[in-house]
DNA sequence: CTACATGCTATAGTGACTGTAGGTTCAAGG
DNA sequence: CCTTGAACCTACAGTCACTATAGCATGTAG
């Protein structure tokens, strides 16, 4: 039905960039497409819902080889979903741990912030806290 | 004082990889150190303070340029710190923003994850959910 | 038929490191 | 004094998911 989609097209409708597109081709997550005589890329349904599929597990976090995986799981569709609900779970536990790293740096921002009382640099509680080597305000010890 | 302190050495006091290090020195976050006549560098607790606080302020989630700035100012103790305050709301909100996006996020895979029946691929729920180009259930609309 | 927007490939840049290759230096033990 | 081997050196490639650029080629509207 919908054929005729220029690559800058289905980069409208799937509010993405152009470079974006062939990257994901280029990677193997979007199929090549069809090609007019003078090369360009010309996309139809299939390739449109295939970009939404990527577009919308990007949006919640998942990576690219997490996305390549579903796409093949979703392709073999008597697969028990077990895997798919593993990797599911797996995005979620960490965008919860990137939450709870975030909420415990909040809290200290949020401390240093208002202990500045806007004098000179040399008594700022900002650098001062920033300086603290030994950390004893700091809640936090993980990685970004 | 405790001078004669190997890269080795510093990485391990400052919980950093001795390649960070050598990659602050080459971004200009650490000053050059002195070198042994074989040309191994050797710090000085003046490094290691500057070290414990760029990666103090790295662990707050400033990024490298704001480090940057805020070493500079802190050479100068006159000046005023409406600077560095300002420095440190923006972080602040950066973090901020990316808890609520990663909220939004943590709702809709919980969602997901919570409607999966534990069937085959063909009918997972999370598959569906992602495959949704029409984003109906979606609450988020920004980017990582 | 001519503009010119859009497309093409190839390559480099982003941020903040991390890892590797291939060689050199240092400190300790024999 | 000499050897061993851990730790050091430089330079460069790789990570992730794009994004941007340069220098052409194509497609389409007027």
């Amino acid at each position: 039905m919908a054929e005729d989609l220029t690559i800058g097209k289905l980069a409208l409708r799937a509010s993405t960039k152009v470079q974006t597109i062939r990257f994901y081709e280029q990677e193997g997550l979007m199929p090549p497409p069809a090609r007019t005589s003078g090369g360009q890329r010309r996309y139809d349904k299939a390739h449109a819902d295939r970009l939404a599929f990527i577009r919308h597990a990007r949006e919640l976090g998942f990576p690219l080889d997490a996305i390549r995986e579903l796409l093949n799981l979703s392709d073999d569709p008597d697969q028990p979903c077990a895997r798919v609900d593993s990797v599911a779970r797996e995005v979620l536990a960490d965008v919860e741990a990137k939450i709870s790293r975030l909420e415990a740096l909040r809290i200290e921002l949020k401390r240093m912030v208002r202990q500045c009382k806007h004098g000179r640099v040399g008594e700022c509680r900002v650098i001062r806290v920033l300086a603290d080597h030994s950390h004893s305000n700091c809640l936090s010890h993980g990685h970004d």
